[in-house]
RNA sequence: GCGGGCGUCGCCAAGUGGUUAAGGCAGCGGCUUGUGGCGCCGCUAUUCGGGGGUUCGAAUCCCCUCGCUCGCCCCA
């Protein structure tokens, strides 16, 4: 035993450790994730967690507040800039055209795990945080937008959240964004004197952001200013409302936002966000959205593109406020209590082939008193405890007790009867 | 990056300048070296996130720092 005389070490800020007790949440959404995947032929993808940073320069573009502010880049012993990826869809997409995947068709991919963005922590949002989300490459069609929607929606569902709400708007294409862009500049700098201090900061910077301003004045002046929805053209109008409409035919809800902007300057037409009353400041719970120009700005063929990205910290805090899912470990199918020199040897043997028999067997190792081992065992939730003492290692047999319930009648067995001993007490 | 709140044992928590830092839960040990879920007894913070300062004296006051948290911003 030694003193504590060295400082413990703590986690970095923002990055956070799940422990076994909240684990079980966690295993649960991915369990379902993974059920609805499968049953809509949308197939995993792992890449790297580290990418080249221009990867994200060029994908999720210079000017966001990711790519200028919140990456984790450093250089490598090669010099070479890296980042700890901020989000999966470029990365997924550079794998695509790295592998040619999309020379043998439209592909439909998941994806899973950790994202890292440098940020102030708060509710709903870490450094390190996890993410699962859904690419659909190549196919352009407004139904493959509302499978899109429809696979976020109905995954949530499954995970029992019914009182979410969907946003839904259309940045139209990157020409549409772009001369709408140009008018709002306008119509902003000719009022910048009547804007709050934060938009008129973001009139340069991120336009489209002003729209969104929680300023009551600003929000009362933009009742003039002009509408993303009347510079879409006539092609962005008619898929947006083929979009509309298939949403509706499939009696999932939505409510039109237009002043639902994606961060990401990849994105084009369909944006959409998934959103909670419950979760403070942080509440959208899944964004996505098509972006139709990303893979060919990546150097790969110009190929339609929509996909989406669900915060998992997010979902799960969702869920444990509704206390949806249990999420405790199952507890050992046997509890083993033993005790002597030649008792312990042997119980560790019969452990060993009890589990490769197929049981959850949890071994004693305190070599404590037999009370202080029974209510560990009691503890443990097991059903059956094997005791092995001295007199049984002698013999060759264990006791196998009954856990549960009012003392039951102790059963002496050999060791091959245990398995199916508690195969048959066992439904 | 900017504001507000907070930080006493693994968890909850009393204590707000006076010297042994309550209590509960959990854990460990004993009553009981071989039979449990109860009970009883005992142990578990030389120390109050960390560092510095003020003071005869600090968990309690001041400064710095780290962390958590809520909001801004941003996003999932």
């Amino acid at each position: 035993m030694t003193s504590t005389i060295v400082e413990a070490l703590q986690s970095l800020r923002g990055m956070v450790d799940l422990l076994p007790e909240q684990i079980g949440l966690w295993q649960h959404v991915e369990a379902v994730a993974r059920e609805q995947f499968r049953r809509a032929g949308v197939q995993e993808i792992r890449t790297p967690l580290l990418e080249v940073t221009e990867l994200f320069a060029r994908g999720i573009g210079e000017a966001t507040d990711v790519v200028g502010k919140e990456m984790y880049s450093f250089l490598d012993r090669g010099e070479r800039s890296c980042t700890l990826r901020p989000e999966g869809t470029a990365s997924v997409v550079r794998a695509v055209i790295q592998h040619g995947l999309l020379s043998q068709g439209a592909q439909r991919l998941w994806y899973g795990g950790p994202m890292f963005r440098y940020e102030r922590p708060q509710k709903g949002r870490q450094r390190q945080f996890h993410q699962i989300g859904v690419e659909l490459l190549g196919v352009g069609d407004p139904r493959s937008d509302v499978e899109a929607i429809a696979l976020a929606w109905d995954l949530l569902e499954a995970l029992g959240l019914d009182d979410l709400t969907l946003e839904l708007n259309s940045l139209g294409t990157a020409e549409d964004r772009a001369s709408y862009r140009a008018e709002l500049v306008r119509w902003l700098e000719a009022h910048l004197e009547d804007l709050d201090p934060d938009s008129q900061s973001r009139v340069h910077t991120n336009p489209l952001r002003v729209l969104d301003s929680k300023d009551a004045a600003t929000q009362a002046l933009l009742a003039g200013a002009p509408q993303l929805g009347d510079a879409l053209g006539g092609e962005s109008h008619q898929r947006f409302s083929r979009v509309r409409q298939g949403l509706e035919a499939l009696g999932i809800p939505f409510r039109l936002n237009p002043r639902l902007v994606r961060g990401l300057d990849y994105y084009s037409h369909t944006a959409f966000e998934i959103t909670s009353t419950h979760l403070g400041a942080q509440a959208t719970v899944c964004g996505g959205g098509r972006y139709d120009g990303l893979v060919q700005q990546l150097g790969g063929p110009a190929t339609p593109a929509v996909g989406w990205a669900l915060g998992l910290e997010r979902l799960v805090l969702l869920l444990a406020q509704r206390q949806t899912a249990p999420a405790t470990p199952p507890p050992p199918d046997l509890y083993v209590v033993n005790r002597g020199e030649a008792a312990e040897a042997w119980a560790l043997a019969l452990t060993r082939r009890w589990r490769l028999a197929g049981l959850a067997v949890e071994l004693d190792l305190s070599g404590a008193a037999f009370g202080k081992q029974f209510k560990r065992a009691d503890r443990s939730g097991a059903l059956w405890a094997a005791v092995i003492g001295e007199s049984e290692a002698a013999e060759g047999v264990v006791v196998l007790k009954e856990l549960r319930g009012e003392a039951g009648d102790d059963r002496r067995l050999a060791p091959e009867a245990v398995a199916s001993a508690l195969g048959l007490a066992t439904p």
